[in-house]
DNA sequence: ACTGAAGGCTGCCCGC
DNA sequence: GCGGGCAGCCTTCAGT
């Protein structure tokens, strides 16, 4: 086992949690001073995420549709297939 | 309520989260140059986890597990125990 | 294919299921019940771990630790490990 | 501390946890009989997540509207105020 | 200080 | 045997 390389990598890794921790504390701070101007911290952090999982919504819903139109293969091209496809297509 | 004053807010949050996401990202690819140089990404895992805590607390907690174990008594007279040991004899 | 019967598969999958959360909300009730007798339900949890596996597996995963402990030297030559030392210092 | 409190404590834990585990068994056994029949257990496995979270949504968002309308609070008669509440509750 | 909830992270299981 | 996907655990945070 190479020690020098196991303790580099260690460090690059202790470093890189440590600007994430400071990250983290950042965010803290914004929400506080939200919550001192009179804003509602709880119903900002849901919007926050509501807008992280719009983002993620469009390329989940993706994903499903192919794993549909895979699993139906060749039905794909017959109207119920098709008419399967759009049922997901719609919940986009 | 000030939208303006909340949006700059939101997006200040939205930057720094994307911050944090891009190192939690770069860490993962150090662990997984770590194990592509043949070490073990567990373990290392417990190793940083373990210099995050002081020596005091680590020494503290190791107190208090032997404690329980003790409390429960020999591993051998319960039944998952039994079974564990057997599963390692039949490892042999 | 069979639809009744994959209508069948997926509901006595969907009971199973059913039973499974049930269960693991009795486990989370024993340890909130702990909690209210005094023990510390983090390292009943960690204790409970270590049961599962089997001594062999466990000695040598501490061995190991040891091994990666040793390879990165003494903590105190690290700016983490001294920030941990001064951290333990001032809670003196 | 008491000792054969603890002891009765982990010993029901671990009972239910190995419940949970045959549970998870017998799970597996279902998927791998509907494979043998043909299904493909991929999509099985998205049916029932999807089921899963179909229900889960429903309490999710009445949870996010009576957010929005706590913190709307007096707000919410006004026409504004009952704007954004129907468009949270389109979401559904 | 405790509780309940939310998000991130780890370990597991499957398919390749 | 490996990597991706998924469930469960742990930690953190707002509220009481």
């Amino acid at each position: 086992m190479n020690n020098n390389q196991l303790k580099t990598l260690i460090e690059r890794i202790e470093r890189l949690e440590k600007e994430k921790a400071d990250i983290a504390s950042d965010i803290k701070e914004i929400y506080a001073e939200a919550k001192s101007n009179g804003f509602d911290v709880k119903i900002m952090r849901k919007v926050v995420a509501n807008r992280k999982k719009d983002e993620k919504a469009l390329a989940e819903e993706k994903t499903l549709i192919n794993t549909y139109e895979a699993a139906l293969g060749p039905l794909a091209t017959t109207p119920l297939g098709q008419a399967a496809i759009k049922k997901a297509k719609n919940a986009e």
